[in-house]
DNA sequence: GTAGGATGCTAAC
DNA sequence: TTAGCCTCCTACG
């Protein structure tokens, strides 16, 4: 379930049971051996996030750079570690937990200036530190430019750590349709969907999962049955292709963009 | 058992 | 715009 606040709750995590002691670091799938035996009893001294980058940090300045794709899974345990199973890219273990990562489109040894180099082509994640984190240089890509808002939101160059899910929960949340230019969206609608981001991904690291409906609009408040949606969370659109709204009635519609399936409310969310 | 899809991204055309 | 990467889970026979 990799969007930015899963990997911001993998930085916590990692850092929880790893960080201040030598942990051992194996590739049993082997794909990143050479780099593991190169770390293997090294202290893990912090963790970083940005957008869906995970950065786990060795010594002084050895990372782990760490990009968990469509696929990619981590899963802690506790110790004794069981045998680890053929897919296993990365394993963290101490005398207390471990750690498997499987499937990441990226796990690598890099160094302070690869590091570097990967913060500067992202854009503000929502999730940063508000110290290092600017909307205005998002808005001033988004203010010129002709792209619909639902691709400028999955760009990772303006905007980091939004994915599929809550680029069309944010989109739904304020009424916008996804095919507006970037160009028609207005500082003050830009400045309300990126304070909503902040608030609704954080929640996300919180509870490990996306919830993005309102009170006022869960099923118990609408006097309707109780719903799960797919994904495990409690969403307005997302996957919701041919329900009903649950605001007003009109079947959510879905759409291919960019390669990913897109979905909105064509009643709520007006141009 | 098998096919297909998924919360992502990049390189190549 | 498309293929390709990596893994797991579901739906369908």
């Amino acid at each position: 379930m990799p969007e930015g606040h899963t990997i911001h709750r993998l930085a916590l995590d990692y850092a929880s049971r790893f960080s201040g002691r030598p942990a051992q670091v194996a590739s049993p799938q082997g794909k990143f051996s050479d780099s593991a035996a190169l770390l293997d009893r090294a202290e893990l001294t912090r963790t970083e996030a940005h957008g869906k980058h995970l950065f786990l940090g060795f010594r002084d300045a050895d990372w782990i750079h760490i990009h968990l794709g469509l696929f990619g899974k981590v899963n802690f345990g506790d110790a004794p570690a069981p045998p680890p199973t053929d897919t296993v890219r990365l394993r963290l273990a101490n005398d207390t937990s471990y750690v498997d990562l499987r499937g990441p489109t990226t796990c690598a040894l890099i160094t302070d200036t690869e590091k570097r180099a990967i913060h500067d082509r992202l854009g503000p994640d929502p999730l940063r530190p508000p110290a290092d984190t600017d909307p205005s240089t998002a808005y001033r890509r988004v203010a010129r430019s002709r792209t619909t808002i639902a691709a400028l939101l999955m760009d990772q160059k303006v905007i980091a750590g939004v994915g599929n899910v809550y680029r069309a929960e944010v989109l739904f949340r304020h009424g916008i349709d996804p095919y507006r230019a970037g160009r028609d969206i207005t500082p003050a609608e830009w400045d309300a969907v990126w304070a909503d981001l902040v608030g609704l991904m954080r929640e996300g690291v919180r509870n490990n999962r996306i919830d993005t409906v309102r009170p006022e609009h869960t099923p118990e408040a609408m006097g309707r049955p109780p719903r799960v949606d797919d994904h495990g969370g409690e969403v307005y659109v997302y996957r919701r292709a041919n329900l009903p709204c649950h605001i007003c009635g009109s079947e959510i519609r879905t759409a291919d963009l960019a390669a990913r399936n897109l979905f909105w409310c064509p009643n709520c969310q007006r141009a």
